[in-house]
DNA sequence: GCGTAGTATGTCACTTTTGACATGTTCATG
DNA sequence: CATGAACATGTCAAAAGTGACATACTACGC
C-alpha cells in the first residue's frame, strides 16, 4: 500500500525523497500534495460537468490540451496558480474552491 | 477611487491591461487577484500571531526575507504555490486556507 | 479492421518565479 | 543621534513552470 502510493506519486513526477512522516513526506509536503490533488480532481469534475473537453478548456485558458491533462493527472509540473485559474475559468467561485480545499485529505492508498 | 485601486495594483506589479469589467480586469482576473491578496493578508496575520519574523519564516521555508516581504505585500511576482506553502509552514490547516479563500472579496477601493 | 474524438505522456524553447544579496526605510531603545 | 531589529524594494542568475508540438493510448461508431 505504501509502495503503491509512493509509486503513484513518483509516476506523477513527485520527488518522494524525504524526511519524517509515514512515507518520507513531511506533514506539510503531504498536505500540499493532497491539496493539489483535490484541486486537480475538482478541475476534472467541473470540466466534465460542464461537458467541455480538455482541448476546449485549454483554449479558453490560453493553454494547451497536454497541460490540462497533466493538471488533471496531478502532475508535479503544474502550479497551483494554473489550477486555480482553471477552476475560475470553468466558473468555480471562491466558495467552491474553498470547499475543495477544505475537503482535501491526505489520501490513503487505494 | 478606481484610479486609486489601479495605482495600488500597479504598484504591486500587476499588469492592469485589459478587457471587460469595471476596471479593465476580467471577472476572473479580478477574483484571482482578490484571492492572492486574501492569502497574503492571511500569511501576515498568522505569522504575526505566531510571533515570528519574516526572516524566521523564510528560514523555515528555505526562502528569503525579501520574498516573504513581497509575498505579504501581495506582489505579483509571487506565486500561489509559495503562499500556500507558507500558510502550511506557519501551521495553517486546509480548513484555515479554505476560510481565507472563501472570505476573499473583490476588494473595493479604500 | 479504419477513422475519429478525447485523453495521456514526453520533450523543448521560452517565460516566470525563485532565493540570494544589496540597500533603503522605520521605529524603538540606549 | 547612533545602533540595531524588523520590514520594504530592486536586481539578477538559476530553477521551475509554460504553451506548443509530436505521438501514443483508448473507446466508440462505422
Amino acid at each position: 500500500m505504501k509502495q503503491d502510493k509512493r509509486r503513484r506519486l513518483e509516476r506523477a513526477g513527485w520527488t518522494v525523497a524525504g524526511a519524517t512522516e509515514f512515507l518520507g513526506l513531511s506533514a506539510e509536503e503531504n498536505r500540499f500534495i493532497a491539496l493539489k490533488l483535490a484541486l486537480a480532481a475538482g478541475v476534472r469534475n467541473l470540466r466534465e460537468r460542464r461537458g467541455i473537453t480538455q482541448a476546449g478548456l485549454a483554449k479558453q485558458l490560453g493553454s494547451s490540451q497536454s497541460r490540462v491533462a497533466k493538471m488533471e493527472a496531478g502532475d508535479a509540473s503544474v502550479s497551483l496558480d494554473l489550477m486555480i485559474r482553471s477552476l475560475l475559468g470553468i466558473g468555480a467561485k471562491p466558495a467552491d474552491i474553498a470547499r475543495l480545499i477544505r475537503g482535501a485529505r491526505a489520501h490513503r492508498a487505494a
